[in-house]
DNA sequence: GTTAACAATCTTGTCAACATACTTTGAGAT
DNA sequence: ATCTCAAAGTATGTTGACAAGATTGTTAAC
């Protein structure tokens, strides 16, 4: 809850909402460095504000928050990967059934103009965006069903759920197939409940069963747990 | 997740850890303030630590963080009140199914150690004990379905949940019969996943139908909030 | 040529003092 | 006597400097 409003609690938040956005279309890939001095001066903040957005940010688990050696970027495990999107399953398809109960025209039309920018970023070919938009017609989704307690749930889950993307690649076409986001709008068009929820469950899992949590493609920032295991040193041919 | 546990961490997370319990079995009344210097002689710790506990358990919505005026746990409007339970409802039934499918013998008997201290509270008419076990009841089944980032969702709004009771009473009974919790456990100990799943959501719509939210049984510490509509001041009969 | 120790630099963590905002108390006026 | 206003007191917010830890680069020894 948005308690009294100051204007230094206004700049946190939106400084937190950024860092956010950034993560979510992939700008910040995980691992990154999230130095105080660069934040500060990319902010035109001080290190105090700084510290508190590293944070609540690390309490969302969105970062890292290392002891003495700064905050990252999280990077999910391929067990936190396999429990978000678990999360996701048990969430949102209740979330869709209380969408539909309680979508307005308004919403509707909401929706739709969002799953149009989603399909004209396919057409451009824009990745990222096409990512963006489509964990904001989760959210969105969270927005229509008017409840702030699961909305801040799903967006973190949303949120983090980019970084898996990020960390584990695309899984297979899922995101670009906005025909199942475009099925849910229509069972919320006529407020179908049942059928909303059964539209998402199948959406979430037809994502989870594509995840392809084994192989890393994009190369970690951490590389320790990627070459930790050669004990023995590399040795140049003699 | 627990990153690197250097000793100032751990100290905090117990902190933060320690407050949650406080709030869970009603030590820490909603709307009770949470003063910085209080904080600092009762863990024995400077002020910047308590700063972070506090601001941790803002993001997580369990105390108010109010700008220049301080830290006090939180009043969950009706609103929220509502919200909470149903998110409770979205997830807890799912969890519950899960918690079937991947549930333990150890666990069984774990849980119905739980229920037996339960029960005993119940008998012993210790009603704040008997609260916070069956909340605890909850988030070990949370820890039964081995999914560390609905672990957390629950642990949040169980402890939201407590507040909620503090504020407008226990809803009906709910808490205090603890026959739905052993219905549970039996359908977790023959693993009917399809069975704890319906049991978990009548046992949440039970509660949620007897929540009474329209009159706070308990007196709220901000009295602010209860007068403030009050415009014209109280005028003495002369 | 390789390794290990050491030093320098940079980054983060902590603390203390200061500034600011709010609360309360008391005095004066109506 | 009550209400208003002002000032003292208390609590929170912020800034700066300092300390501790980590990383990198260098040098010396094997």
């Amino acid at each position: 809850m948005p308690q009294s409003l100051s204007p230094e609690d206004a700049q946190e938040a939106q400084i937190v909402e950024r860092i956010y956005e950034a993560v979510i279309d992939q700008r910040l890939a995980p691992g990154a460095k999230l130095s105080e001095a660069s934040l500060c001066t990319a902010f035109g903040v001080g290190r105090m504000r700084i510290r508190r957005c590293l944070l609540i940010l690390a309490s969302r688990e969105v970062v890292d928050l290392q002891p003495n050696r700064g905050a990252y970027v999280a990077q999910p495990s391929a067990q936190q990967a396999r429990e978000i999107f678990e999360a996701r399953l048990a969430i949102e398809p209740s979330l869709a059934r209380l969408a539909a109960e309680r979508v307005k025209r308004a919403d509707v039309k909401t929706l739709q103009a969002l799953l149009q920018k989603e399909a004209q970023a396919h057409m451009a070919g824009n990745r990222r965006e096409a990512i963006r938009l489509s964990g904001q017609f989760h959210v969105a989704l969270a927005q229509v069903a008017d409840n702030a307690v699961m909305l801040r749930i799903v967006k973190d889950l949303v949120t983090r759920s980019s970084l898996i993307i990020g960390m584990y690649g695309d899984p297979g076409f899922t995101n670009c197939r906005d025909d199942d986001h475009m099925a849910i709008v229509d069972a919320l068009r006529v407020k179908d409940g049942a059928q909303a929820e059964q539209l998402m469950k199948a959406h979430l899992s037809h994502i989870t069963e594509h995840l392809e949590l084994d192989r890393q493609l994009v190369a970690p920032a951490d590389l320790v747990s990627l070459f930790g295991e050669v004990a023995a040193p590399l040795r140049v041919r003699s």
